[in-house]
DNA sequence: ACTCCGCTGATTGCTGACCGTCAATCATTT
DNA sequence: AAATGATTGACGGTCAGCAATCAGCGGAGT
């Protein structure tokens, strides 16, 4: 019997759905940052209830996309260089916690599949396919996370990866040393293979380091050009 | 003129104020885990519309205390031994982070309000009041992420530490070596006071350490008892 | 006895209309 | 010009009701 994939999955709620479509939207860069999110006019774009919109709405602002004025408005979350260094500090921490994790439980169907993975960011990097770069990059970072089996870790991470990806969308910051990107990513996974967590704990801290003073600096040009 | 309370921070907004009802029975046990949640008569009994129970059943959900089946039913969630190695291992991760920031930024009035807390736990373990410990124990971390100004961070915090009250109340865990728990903290407090920020952060992962393996030692013992 | 099937009741998912409340803006008054 | 009052636009919450879904039960067939 061919493996029959579950269409309960595939049926989601429609809150989620709506929600599914803004979060689209904000991580597109469509809705800028501050932009006022109106519920009736939501509504009628994505033909669902206004209750229906207001569900969609908190859980956004849950992670962090959105924020609530109380009586008054949602709008899309502004970023600030404070939000960086959070979202950086944060996801560091995260992610040592995964890399020590997935060291201590890689096994060689998880090796295979990460080393595919950096094949593929280097071959991207190679070819200068600079916006599937970022996407392998998350892709990695999700995976090892996935490795790691913690629940609430994946959950946590996926909500502060979203926000960093946001925040990238919205300040334009690409990553400027391509080359030691994919060394950094090479030492992380070969430490993770090899099963030794100390080291693998390390690198993830280090590599988002290098991140956010590479983002520092990307600002304070930014600032200074202004 | 005698001064005026603003009467704003009095008001919540009505689903908040649900929420706040149905968290604080679970968080008292008076909800067991996976006690069944009905829509309609958590309306009938906090008085306020069924629309408005959902929304306060959807933050409970987000904030992990109450799961969603869809179409089916509301449930307090059920705890596994599997979901205190989560919390633990999540807090160390996030308290690790906070005791380095917070013993980056500790000023003396910080030192001074930790010192005070600590005194409480003190005297409190002393007097054997236990339920206190366990009050001031919360607090005195929560304490020190506050000093490292951090919002995402201090949310996370939060929610992971509401959901560790929730699995020591339903797993009936306390601490068992009081004296050492004093010492531990006493400790972390100095290197934070100290601004010792490898120190702090090794201390307060340590310390989750020594917890997780306590409550490890338990859930054993309850498990060969039955 | 066992399995499968469909029915039924119960509960959640979602909608539309409705009203009160609040914040911001504008007009009025002093 | 500043304070006061009125208007407006949007959110917060309620209600009645229907649709979608699921758990459980009992009957038909094997």
């Amino acid at each position: 019997m061919a493996k029959l994939t579950s269409l309960k999955s595939e049926k989601r709620l429609l809150d989620r759905q709506a929600a599914d479509g803004i979060r689209e939207h904000i991580l597109e860069g469509i809705l800028p940052a501050g932009a006022r999110l109106l519920e009736t006019q939501l509504s009628e774009q994505l033909e669902v209830s206004r209750g229906t919109v207001r569900s969609a709405l908190a859980q956004l602002a849950r992670e962090g996309l959105v924020q609530q004025v109380a009586f008054t408005r949602w709008q899309v979350s502004e970023t600030s260089p404070r939000d960086a260094w959070e979202l950086y500090t944060l996801r560091a921490a995260l992610e040592g916690l995964g890399a020590r994790l997935a060291a201590a439980n890689a096994g060689p169907v998880d090796a295979k599949r990460l080393k595919a993975t950096v094949v593929e960011l280097t071959s991207a990097v190679k070819d200068q396919r600079f916006e599937d770069v970022t996407d392998i990059d998350f892709r990695l970072h999700q995976q090892i996370v996935e490795i790691a089996h913690h629940h609430r870790l994946a959950e946590q991470h996926g909500y502060i990866m979203q926000q960093v990806r946001f925040h990238m969308v919205h300040s334009g910051f690409l990553p400027k040393d391509y080359s030691a990107l994919v060394d950094e990513h090479a030492a992380l996974i070969g430490a993770v293979i090899d099963r030794d967590a100390d080291l693998a704990e390390r690198l993830a801290k280090s590599h988002n380091e290098s991140e956010v003073s590479a983002l520092s600096a990307h600002t304070e040009q930014v600032k200074t050009a202004s």
